[in-house]
DNA sequence: CGGAATCCAAAGGGATACTG
DNA sequence: CAGTATCCCTTTGGATTCCG
């Protein structure tokens, strides 16, 4: 059966993808850093806690969606800790565990390489775009 | 109209993060390097130029719509070389630019930090998980 | 050999409405 | 306030076919 057999392939290559990222720490990495938000989340919360509302206030264009979703897997990766203060109306906060500040040098190292080099990245493409356009 | 005002409102949203990402050199760094297949373009390119089918082979997984359109990025971005010889069959091989090279480092740190921290975000994610489930 | 073009399924993510 | 649940449009990316 043509159909399955396709569906099955695919989801082999899945796998093996699945099995590739789970062997390489890099990749882990890579993925959750370039979660839409989460580096944003990060440089948010690095001096100091944060609640939800002043988060999604300061990550301006984020949906509330994604924000929660963000936030529940960089918890779940024990980046942020989340704490609850059961007022009326209750009140969360979330803060930059140890592990969270300790990748924060990094972000700085991303961010030193983008500021030195993208420059360089913006005159390439400018350079590629003039040689495609003047083809036929 | 609901309708257009909708898909206005989200166009801006969407030019709104562009706008964002347009001015934020990490962020579209990150962007590059969590193109899924990039940064292992990238790597497997370290130790020297490599044909097309050889890229493909060495980065398993990889579908040639998703190969050749890193590797357009990755040229229209400086970041490699594009050259063809025009044989037949013709030959194709691409190299890192020293642009692309000086990206190797970078690379390796975040590499390093993974290897070192990812064990953590593993534990955290597995006391999380437990967490979670322990709760009706 | 090294692509480009097309088609389509699956995942991502915003808008909206509702809840404790 | 800080979410959860649902709907549905958009994007992503694999499969397939065709070309120089």
């Amino acid at each position: 059966m043509a159909t399955r057999t396709a569906a099955e392939r695919r989801e082999e290559e899945r796998q093996r993808y699945n099995a590739y990222v789970a062997t390489c720490p890099s990749r882990k990495l890579l993925d959750t850093l370039s979660d839409k938000w989460a580096s944003l989340a990060l440089t948010a919360l690095a001096h100091g806690p944060l609640r939800y509302s002043e988060l999604a206030r300061m990550i301006a264009g984020v949906s509330q969606k994604m924000l929660t979703q963000t936030l529940r897997t960089m918890e779940r990766d024990g980046l942020v800790s989340r704490t609850v203060t059961p007022s009326v109306p209750v009140r969360v906060d979330y803060r930059l565990t140890p592990l969270g500040e300790n990748l924060l040098p990094l972000l700085e190292a991303i961010k030193r390489w983008a500021e030195v080099h993208m420059e360089d990245v913006e005159a390439a493409r400018e350079a590629y775009d003039r040689r495609v356009d003047s083809q036929p």
